[in-house]
DNA sequence: TTGAAAGCGATACCAC
DNA sequence: GTGGTATCGCTTTCAA
């Protein structure tokens, strides 16, 4: 293992000069920048990254908080795409990558600021911690640069992405609304989450705006739960004509439970999910959605980061386009 | 930002001490140890992480390159969940984990090893590259730690993790065939990975040991060209009464194929996948597979990297367990 | 049990 | 342009 000093001396010049060379810095004849260059690949020489962090105080390194990842049983995929979108950013812009969990910190009992200054990391992108959960508090009231995903949540130097959900949810009750139809079921995910509060306000403001009667099934994003809760439901509400499901997954309970009930999709039931996961294309009838751009979460997320770590000014709120993808599960209504 | 120094002095003791303090070292009286833990948690102090992996040359930091997280639009589900399970391994065991792809280490004119040097990593988990990258030569000749997760290769500090695939396949043939089947098309994906490949030998050597005729269709992991591949050849192949498929998604397209020939699933042609995705519980009929267990794929990784790292002499191929999973898209055969 | 001091490898200021 | 050197924060050896 070759060091800076190997370098230095096989090239007779000072370790200060090999340092610039590899810093790109100026002040360094062509002659010599092009000497150091070649002992350095003859030596095979890399700088330690350990080294270089530790002297120059700062660091390119990001930290990527996953709570999901604490879980075993994770299936989602929209996490990968999110991951994507942030590492191929990052990559870039010449940032490396992290991972953590919640875990991590508290099992060293550190909070997120700790943890963050004793890694040397140059800020957090978060996802999948709770709206309250108490460390996200000192988080962002600390000078630790910080990006939340589909965290509600800002601070002086924090702040939050996601998509529009409220927007998104009124687009989707204009459509259907469009299509005919007056009662509209949505059935949400556990409300614990601004998202999912979010997606609620957006079915109502949109429900209201063309005053239609309001049709909400508190359910909790499981598929199970979702078909029960909508099944029950449909039975005493047999007006209902389409439902508006906050998750794709959910989408599917419900669309089982519409089937079961004898109803047709999208003959005599509308359906529309949220996600755009990928499977929603192959089940039939395919199911319409709100597409997500899961991976441009994550890359503007990390844009954000930096931003903020440059003392760039970035916004309170942050969002990232999404469209409705009208498939085969939706259909104008003819029932009266 | 407080550094050791300062727990030192306020704490009247030198740095060694502290030092000693926080790494468990033995060779400080209780006295002094509570002390200073106490003095740094008022301080709010907390170990440099650069200063001392450069203090003690090694690492607690594994590498995990994903060759996949290049492209702009992973949908595999299956990939998040290998993380999960390297990650909470990892981080169990007291590791890191930070995220590459190839284009993190092409992208600065290195290679593997020299790649992992400069990072201070204690080793590599690497997925999703090809068998014959040249990358992956040095690497395996190398003293470099690294476990390779479906790809076939090993070397002094190397080996790799997948399911048996061929034994799978086996197996599946052995089932297909016990349910009164005996035209049974094989649709592979693209012959590149010792993955396809295996699957491919599996289900040859199913086939031979019961004197079965083969009907491979070389496919490529695509749902389009399952689709059309299988379209045609059970065209001119009627005697077909089940597929067997190299993934979950060529299954759907398979299946796909199949209803438009006007075939039913299960009763005219049965169908089984490869890799259990979780859309495979949503779509009707829902769709029977050999269930890989990624978590415990990358769970192994982590401790078979371990292992390395630690000088244990480890096997050269590791096998998960898999299951089938027998749902609604296979039947017994009653075509003669 | 404690601590002084020599690194670890790279950076950056400042003098030449 | 070049290089000497203090410094970053921590670990570890060895003497006290």
């Amino acid at each position: 293992m070759k060091t800076i000093n190997d370098v230095a001396e096989m090239a007779g010049v000072s370790v200060a000069t090999v340092s610039k060379v590899f810093n790109g810095r100026k002040g360094v004849s062509e002659e010599t920048r092009q000497r150091v260059i070649r002992i350095a690949e003859e030596l095979d020489y890399f700088p330690n990254h350990s080294a270089s962090q530790l002297a120059r105080g700062i660091t390119e390194t990001i930290g990527v908080v996953f709570s999901m990842l604490e879980s075993k049983t994770i299936q989602d995929e929209y996490l990968i795409r999110i991951i994507n979108g942030i590492f191929n950013n990052a990559e870039s812009l010449g940032y490396r990558i992290l991972v953590f969990t919640t875990n991590t910190v508290e099992r060293n009992n550190q909070n997120f600021v700790q943890f963050c200054r004793s890694n040397n990391l140059a800020g957090l992108i978060i996802h999948g911690l709770d709206q309250d959960d108490p460390q996200l508090d000192k988080l962002i009231n600390s000078e630790v640069p910080c990006v939340f995903i589909d965290i509600d949540l800002s601070g002086k130097k924090a702040t939050n992405i996601s998509v529009d959900n409220v927007s998104a949810c009124i687009e989707v009750v204009n459509i259907l609304s469009g299509l005919n139809h007056h009662h509209i079921a949505f059935v949400s995910g556990n409300l614990h989450s601004s998202v999912a509060l979010d997606r609620l306000e957006g079915y109502k403001k949109g429900m209201n705006a063309r005053g239609l009667p309001l049709h909400v099934i508190e359910s909790d994003y499981s598929k199970a739960n979702a078909y029960m809760l909508s099944k029950n439901y449909l039975l005493y509400h047999p007006e209902i004509t389409a439902f508006f499901c906050a998750s794709d997954l959910m989408a599917v309970g419900v669309m089982d439970a519409c089937m079961e009930l004898g109803y047709r999709v999208p003959e005599d039931i509308s359906i529309i999910g949220f996600d755009n996961l990928s499977f929603t294309q192959h089940i039939k009838p395919q199911l319409s959605t709100v597409a997500q751009n899961f991976y441009e979460i994550g890359n503007q997320a990390v844009n954000l980061l930096v931003d903020i770590v440059k003392g760039k000014k970035v916004e309170n709120h942050n969002y990232v386009p999404y469209h409705i993808e009208m498939r085969q599960s939706t259909l104008r209504n003819h029932r009266t």
